[in-house]
DNA sequence: GTTCCTTTGCAAAACGTTTTGTATTCTGGC
DNA sequence: GCCAGAATACAAAACGTTTTGCAAAGGAAC
């Protein structure tokens, strides 16, 4: 019988009605909008309570063009990274009463383009949208109707479009600098084979650390290889093998880091003793690994908090004018493993 | 420019006016609920597309009495279980054109409240719940003005709301049956220190396959430590000190069975040569110690999709009237520790 | 006692749909 | 040539709000 439901919705009509005021007058004594008679203002109140009536939401962002939902686009929540932009999300929309509208798209253009219109179409307030290779063009139909929209983690300035993005120049920068100020004289990073991208911006950021403190950081110590442990491992095999090997390796993520740590091992070296490694991204596994690794973390819910704010500006218009572009300096997690 | 979105949303009006026909013909069209001749669908589909109309899901939920939207009131998104529930969800509701509005609530039962109390307003059709200790009183509400709702993980049968859970107790037959059936002999147990919940029920699973396989279950193989990796080490130390020490040792999950394999290392012992070592839950991390931890997944992501299904079939009226309580068995992921 | 504010409450429109009842036009059968 | 019935399109109501324009009532000033 709780299953049932039998007990209809109770409407602004109902509460009028039993308290012997127009519908007007209820409406008024909920928003104050203007002013109405005390002896009135308790009765309505009363009835409000007894029937327990809270104002229809679908009706209200009818009437208002206001719904207070905001989308998240993204390509899968089941990727540690979204859950957290999620949260933070949630953290600083909650409590301003908006309420967040969750969907994966595998990052396919296709359904990203279906998950926008869809979104379009159940009027939400805001759109924040990250892609694989987050593309402005995905959500420019969003734009153009007037709803205001972050990007996640766009490479480049975007036509009107805020943007949040973690530095990732600036996490190779503040990596190397960490290892440098700790005393490693020689260097290595294991990269990936692709020329674009976060893995190729952190090497950016490393290269220039090195070179301002005069440390070599290119041909031998760079070495790319497939991401995952064993591209890990067998990096961290061929750096070891070196005449000169490095006395800290720096990983392009903690799986990779999780690999060479493997070959450390393998080879009976202690770490950081014998060759520190460092990884990037701190995910969950990161504190778990003996040693407990040392990495850099971009920051992934004060991101989703940042999104969060960009848009309750853009809805209250407080934010100026121009597009926003904020950019995250990564921070390093210091465990034991550097 | 494409910011300031000076594009107006177009409505049925606009079409209808633009097509020279009555909204109500628009609607026809749309909905093949009343036939309409070839000539003016073909005209109306025309500036449907020119003009790219969408219906306002606003409006339709308002009037139709139903939004399309389903919510996913949770204790934490980016606890790693709950997005693989998301995920579920949404993988059998999208294709029906349903969408996930998600809540974390932290397991507080004010916020759960007010949660279930926002997605009332909004009308959502379903409602998924899971709570710390998932409790039907928070969400009687939504199913007393008629919201399909579904408990994730409800320990006992509600009155009239199904439930989705995994179903501890066989997760400890069929880990301790597995190992059995792998030649161990001697089979213990790391537990936390409580005596409900999940922890308590894998505990029951185990000493009733053992019983079955005629061993040992008891007294000094069954060792309650806090469930941290620490918890897990110490217990671990006390069962390889034992005058007869287990040759296998579940453990209540996979952190807890980091520690023991913590513990395991330290004394020299080879994983699973001297002593096997299997989990709980099959956490990211599992795939990723040395050696790969042999776990049991409680299959969240099958659970999300069970959850979509109740919703749908009580959403499409397919479902039968009774409430539905559908349990999970875990499943062994063998890798290589046990 | 009239006039003029001020206070208080209501009626009606609007938001964008879907659906029901009804009016009009067309078709074919007689 | 008329009529029944089918085919087609429209007007209006309803979903539940918020807001604007007005009207009624009350009080103060003259």
């Amino acid at each position: 019988m709780a299953q049932q439901g039998r007990k209809r919705h109770v409407s602004i009509t109902d509460v009028a009605q039993q308290a012997g005021v127009s519908i007007t007058t209820v409406s008024h004594v909920l928003s104050g909008q203007r002013p109405v008679s005390a002896a009135t203002t308790a009765k309505v109140r009363r009835v409000i309570a007894e029937l327990g009536y809270e104002p229809n939401q679908l009706a209200r962002g009818l009437r208002l063009q206001r719904t207070n939902t905001v989308a998240l686009v993204i390509p899968d929540i089941t990727n540690p990274f979204y859950p957290q932009i999620a949260r933070g999300l949630q953290n600083v929309l909650g409590p301003a009463g908006l309420q967040v509208l969750v969907t994966s798209t595998d990052a396919d253009p296709a359904v990203e383009d279906a998950a926008v219109q869809q979104m379009i179409t159940r009027r939400v307030d805001g759109l924040a949208f990250a892609g694989y290779q987050t593309d402005h063009r995905r959500v420019s139909p969003a734009a153009e109707v007037g709803i205001p929209v972050v990007l996640l983690g766009g490479r480049t300035a975007r036509p009107g479009i805020d943007v949040v993005s973690s530095d990732d120049v600036a996490g190779g920068e503040i990596a190397a600098g960490y290892l440098v100020e700790r005393g490693y004289r020689r260097i290595a990073f294991i990269t990936g084979p692709g020329r674009v991208g976060a893995p190729a911006n952190r090497v950016l950021g490393y290269r220039h650390a090195l070179r301002e403190a005069g440390m070599p950081s290119s041909a031998p110590l760079v070495v790319r290889e497939e991401i995952s442990r064993d591209g890990g491992a067998r990096a961290m095999e061929r750096l070891l093998a070196l005449r000169q090997p490095p006395d800290a390796v720096l990983c392009t993520n903690d799986v990779v880091a999780l690999g060479a740590l493997d070959a450390a091992k393998a080879r009976g070296l202690s770490v950081p003793g014998d060759v520190a490694v460092m990884g990037f991204d701190d995910i969950e596994i990161a504190a778990l690994t003996t040693p407990p690794l040392t990495t850099v973390s971009i920051r992934p819910l004060e991101q989703g908090e940042a999104i969060g704010r960009l848009l309750l500006g853009r809805l209250d218009g407080s934010a100026p004018r121009g597009a926003q572009r904020i950019l995250f300096d990564p921070a390093v997690v210091r465990r034991e493993s550097a």
